[in-house]
DNA sequence: CGGTTGTATCGATGTCTGTCTATCCAGACT
DNA sequence: AGTCTGGATAGACAGACATCGATACAACCG
């Protein structure tokens, strides 16, 4: 279970590694990578389950202890836990009766790095830059 | 144009601002609003899109200069520049003929936030961690 | 061995989404 | 005014997705 997600994101910086999308205008094959992980977080479930599982001291979370969080069927969170999984954001593992999952980091700093901008952040306002034409 | 998109995020920060989603379990109502932005970024067009707005030297790109860069019609390029500005994650301004997009720095800066983790970068395997078992 | 419990998979279903064509709106230019 | 051009909107439609109940699989315990 734990060596058969997509090799997401070019995990290996073999090509130059990731200039950012925000500095380079990201190449299509690129762009379709990166998409199924942003569309894996895109779920607020999903979301609340990574948060559960990276949170974690220990770093593993049994599976047991995230399906009654949620009131959901349990198939239901199963699903959702597998696409995180494809998506390369987590890893589990079974021991005993129990399946174990824990966080992936170098997908996430991977994600972390690509949307840091180049310039830190140097932004005194708030947002809508003040453009009032 | 350049006002009426949803408040997300929570962008100023008077609720404490963000302990980052890896660290803490993330409230349902906190997950909802990040999910509408990350499902923003999971098409591999918008994503394209919002490389090409942010890789510009002068933060500005013209509508009529990303269509031509895609397969798809121009409604399609529309309707995806519409998903981008609703996340808060670009602002776009009519000026004569033609309309210009550039990126919403707050909201990109608050995503690389979520998604660091406070210990850095100490991951020296590769991802999936040789628990062989 | 059979029973029980924790997860994963399967099939169905209603909703959401990406794409299109057709059309409308806003400026600019005769 | 009329007409062009760039962009947004409306409506339609196929494919994807979130969810469920039913079921299969895996490991433990009698």
């Amino acid at each position: 279970m734990s060596k058969q997600e997509l090799r997401v994101l070019g995990q290996d910086g073999v090509e130059g590694c990731c200039p950012g999308l925000l500095s380079a205008p990201l190449a299509a094959d690129e762009a379709v990578d990166l998409a199924r992980v942003f569309k894996a977080l895109g779920d607020p479930v999903r979301l609340q389950l990574l948060s559960m599982i990276a949170s974690r001291a220990g770093g593993e979370v049994c599976v047991c202890d995230l399906t009654p969080s949620f009131e959901l069927s349990q198939p239901t969170i199963s699903h959702h836990l597998k696409l995180l999984r494809e998506a390369g954001l987590i890893d589990g593992e079974r021991r005993g009766t129990w399946v174990y999952y824990r966080l992936v980091p170098a997908t996430v700093d991977r994600l972390a790095a690509i949307l840091t901008r180049p310039g830190g952040r140097p932004l005194p306002e708030t947002s809508t830059t003040a453009h009032r034409s």
